[in-house]
DNA sequence: CGCCATTTTTACATCGTTGGAACAACGTTG
DNA sequence: CAACGTTGTTCCAACGATGTAAAAATGGCG
């Protein structure tokens, strides 16, 4: 059913390795049987059995990519262009999920052997240092979105301390004094550099850090930053602002806000984090931490490609790509444009 | 570097079969050789090379999703939901994105060689009939979401006529009379299911299909609904209901009502499609037509299973899962709530 | 024309796994 | 005890591609 070489060199009149090495681009092939061989290829419609070349080459041209859900948008996000830039490098990606859940995490990590995937781009929530495989073991992994685990792995991932600096200095600068902070989570290593970067900023604005406006998540979804901004909007001082660690949270929070029948940002500014494109259309839109994820994306394929083709061994690198602080409205808007 | 079936072998001290029948449990082994061969696995932890015993069994372990974009948030999440569904009978899914063009679209459906993948979850956004490959030449394909190219191949998608006439029929319910629709495109097959059962919801209730009021779009992001809402309502005699043929659409729509100044739903109520965890969350809350994911992911993932598992080659079949209106503010809500 | 150097092609082994057949060990039965 | 069926094991070939090395064709030169 298939076409295999031999087919192609049946018809064309050669052997198997010529043609081989016709599909190859080798350069010692008489032009006379270079074009017999090109004519088969096209004639029989061939396509390498990717399996079988990888079999031979110790590869699988696989790389796998684990993320916590494909259904929250900054993931679908990242993986869209994780994909795309590995197909630009010849690779294809396969899709883990975890559902951010530590057990599930440490399954995959070691679940990715050097038969399925060549390399791998992992996300972790939850992961501790000592879950991840003896690196030099297994195959090439890098980090992403993740600083604080200390393990010896390239990493790919923002400043988060400094983006938080920025976004609750946004905040400081509007004239905010009881800035609030949604998604704080001792187990998740970007939460604490938020937070670190959030206490930071209050403090080098001269405000006081007030554990009651900072309000943790379990899991980053709306649903979690609608119940944590209920929550601060019932204390008996209720922030004039917030800063949530990612848009949905923000999201989220928005909703609470209308429903007590407060204006954003009149009464309270909201900032998110992630700049998924949902937080460009919420009423009011959000300001927001924007990562830039296209060189995430990039820079995570390059590094893993390089660990693979590279037989170098060199020490694990750290790559920060840029971010920016995207003003909207909900921090900046003239106001709510529903309300009024 | 890599643990082999040899390894184990030699460690255990028999054949590589043995071990190979050990590893598939096959069922006539020495339970004194079948111990020593666990006990090698385990201390070698041996990981099958797929790749490897794929090539020999002549399948690839893999099935491939093609869809337009994962930053689209119906996308991100059917993907999960696949890729979870192919986990639990043994399949890993490989992602391909088209960006909804016919020509990446066609140049993916054909690229989908049976060496890559065994099988394939299709949805199309402009592919027409002619591109696909002969179905029995190439790999099994189940097409997604898409009932109106005419191909011999298995097919999953709600029942859009009926899922776009209940939309528009409970807006005919609420007393609207003037109901809009955004989202027409004739080269998108379910645009044309969708806009069949807009028209036959209308001229049920005895009203007439109005052109002007049938808004196209190009591609079904936030944009272009917020951009089709614009011009909607710079008719001299606007609609007081819109039908989106996808949340997206319809999130943008919100925003354009608001930024003139009108209420959702009291001016103009709106309907979405997708029922995507977004428009549980925007502000207010979309009523949409929730098509059952999960089941439209299980029954594909069932039909190629069968497909290649099977040898049998029946006629194509063609599932229709369960889809429902999720009512929510923008059609029944008390009043937008950021409004008062 | 014979020989060597270069270019071009081929045969063969190999990657790690599994199907099939051959083979060995075993207890049972006539 | 020979013949037999059952159970367990091993050997060999094969999946499709490529690296290696050897063989063949070609060309140049004395």
């Amino acid at each position: 059913m298939a076409v295999t070489l031999k087919d192609v060199a049946t018809l064309a009149g050669v052997s198997v390795k010529t043609v081989s090495n016709v599909v190859n681009g080798y350069a010692f092939v008489k032009p006379e049987n270079r074009r017999r061989v090109e004519e088969a290829l096209a004639a029989t419609g061939y396509r390498p059995n990717v399996g079988a070349r990888n079999l031979r080459r110790g590869r699988t041209g696989f790389l796998a990519l684990m993320v916590p859900e494909l259904s929250i948008p900054y993931f679908g996000e990242l993986a869209g262009l994780v994909i795309t830039a590995a197909q630009r490098r010849g690779w294809s990606v396969l899709i883990e999920q975890t559902q951010g859940t530590r057990t599930r995490e440490r399954a995959t990590v070691d679940s990715l052997g050097p038969h399925l995937v060549d390399g791998a781009l992992v996300h972790p929530e939850a992961l501790e240092a000592g879950d991840f495989p003896d690196p030099g073991m297994g195959i090439p992994m890098v980090l992403l979105g993740e600083h604080a685990v200390d393990v010896e792995l390239d990493r790919v991932a923002i400043d988060n301390v400094q983006a938080a600096h920025s976004a609750v200095s946004h905040l400081v600068s509007l004239g905010r004094r009881r800035i609030a902070a949604i998604g704080v989570n001792p187990r998740r290593g970007t939460a604490s550099l938020r937070v670190a970067g959030y206490t930071a900023a209050l403090t080098d604005a001269g405000l006081s850090v007030v554990d009651s406006l900072m309000e943790p998540a379990d899991k980053y979804h709306r649903a979690n930053g609608a119940a944590a901004m209920k929550r601060l909007l019932s204390l008996p001082e209720p922030p004039d602002a917030v800063f949530c660690f990612n848009d949905l949270l923000a999201v989220g929070a928005l909703r609470s806000v209308a429903e007590r029948g407060l204006r954003v940002p009149e009464d309270i500014a909201i900032v998110g984090f992630d700049n998924t494109e949902e937080s460009a259309f919420s009423l009011p839109s959000l300001t927001t931490i924007s990562p830039d994820k296209a060189a995430i994306a990039e820079a995570a394929i390059d590094l893993v490609n390089g660990r693979i083709i590279g037989t170098e061994n060199a020490s694990p690198r750290e790559v920060q790509p840029p971010f920016s602080l995207e003003i909207r409205e909900s921090t900046a808007g003239v106001s709510s444009p529903a309300g009024r």
